[in-house]
DNA sequence: AATGCCGATTTGGGATACCAGCGTTGTCCG
DNA sequence: CGGACAACGCTGGTATCCCAAATCGGCATT
């Protein structure tokens, strides 16, 4: 694979792992003696990462992209018409396989797992759904509305209640689809996205004090 | 402005336009003599330009984006959820004075003038309703699918009682929005997405023979 | 005439050199 | 002691250079 990519690749996950903090100043000085490669595949890859909106300019300066948790509802706003239109494009079209191999994603995930292993499964289940709908615009859509909602996740603290009541959600919702009751589906999938922003929003609320103590800009949060 | 962005503008014009021939290959040379500029800047623009998916790499070469016609059912698919929840929104959000701009806009463009502006016109008026929902996630996912559809567009033999369907059509809408009735807004936006999927999936299977001697690869069409 | 092999040329990927602009810092003068 | 200004250093922007690999053509062989 070429250079470019795996900077791309190892830069993302740092953003997204928040081992970069939000806001943070990257010079590509630095990423150069970090990732030990010249600027020129390095710029290539923050020009890469402006465009998922993980990077971003600051006058002449890169910055990692702030988490502006302003747009937690405007993203839900968002999710809801496109996931709802997955699951019932979902009851449609896709194969007991499929949905099948979504059922073992959420099988795979046990209350042992480690916290890395639930964050990555929230997201990807509903991306996995997206796919379920044959859709390829939906599911880029839904896969970077997940990414932008990432990081706001791993600030969310997590409690056992809450984690389970997500996990019955995803269940629900797969349930549905599999059973091709496309209309009830539906209905879980959006209950399902008001929820977890409004325990997202309400754990955030909570915790700032904490976020800032470990200096993350709150900003837009009301 | 840096010339690097210039270089974007410029490219990515000539591409929407059909200056350049979709699945064209471009050499970062032939683009360095073309914008008189390095390759560095030219290499940067590219890059941007994938993000896009206006260019697009085809083993280590660059290539202007092929037009898959195939998905054109699939864009029809994922703008009607949006743009329905859109008016919806923009029911409840919009101000007299945003409707009145949009409704310029439409004024603006009269039985006479030249096709670019109806083209122009024609897929700003979406961009320009989602806006008035408030919500930059839509906003943003519709201004890339009438990207996506821009060039398709090109193609399409436009008939006068055509183009005058499309202009009531969004007349219409843009009148229910107006009249503050999210419920009929929404059904007219739905089906007037699903008429231009029509008119164009029909022209475009009519003109076949026409869009293949332009040397377009007509992909997907069925 | 078809085919396959080899080399010249061209391509993109990466590294580096150079430049212009901005900030910062430090100094000098009031 | 404070403020203004100048010099320096760091930044990203651009140009250029080098390299490996892929491509294309011509030639030899079958």
């Amino acid at each position: 694979m070429s250079q470019m990519l795996q900077i791309h690749d190892q830069l993302r996950e740092m953003i997204l792992s928040l081992d970069l903090g939000p806001g943070e100043r990257l010079t590509e000085r630095w990423l150069e003696s970090r990732f030990e490669g010249s600027r020129t595949p390095i710029r290539a890859a923050l020009v890469r990462l402006e465009g998922e909106e993980l990077v971003r300019r600051d006058g002449r300066n890169w910055i990692v992209a702030p988490i502006d948790l302003g747009e937690l509802e405007a993203l839900a706003e968002f999710r809801i018409p496109l996931e709802t239109t997955a699951v019932r494009l979902a009851c449609a079209r896709a194969s007991e396989a499929d949905i099948a191999g979504v059922e073992e994603m959420l099988d795979a995930c046990q209350s042992g797992a480690p916290r890395e292993e639930w964050h990555r499964v929230g997201t990807d289940f509903h991306v996995e759904i997206a796919r379920l709908s044959g859709n390829p615009f939906i599911v880029k859509a839904i896969a970077g509305a997940m990414t932008r909602l990432s990081r706001a996740r791993w600030l969310e603290v997590w409690t056992e209640p809450s984690r389970e009541q997500a996990w019955r959600e995803h269940r629900r919702v797969l349930g549905f689809i599999k059973a091709n009751d496309p209309e009830a589906a539906a209905r879980e999938a959006a209950d399902h996205i008001k929820d977890t922003r409004d325990r997202l929003l309400r754990s955030l609320n909570e915790d700032r004090r904490g976020l800032r103590a470990r200096g993350f800009a709150v900003v837009g949060l009301r």
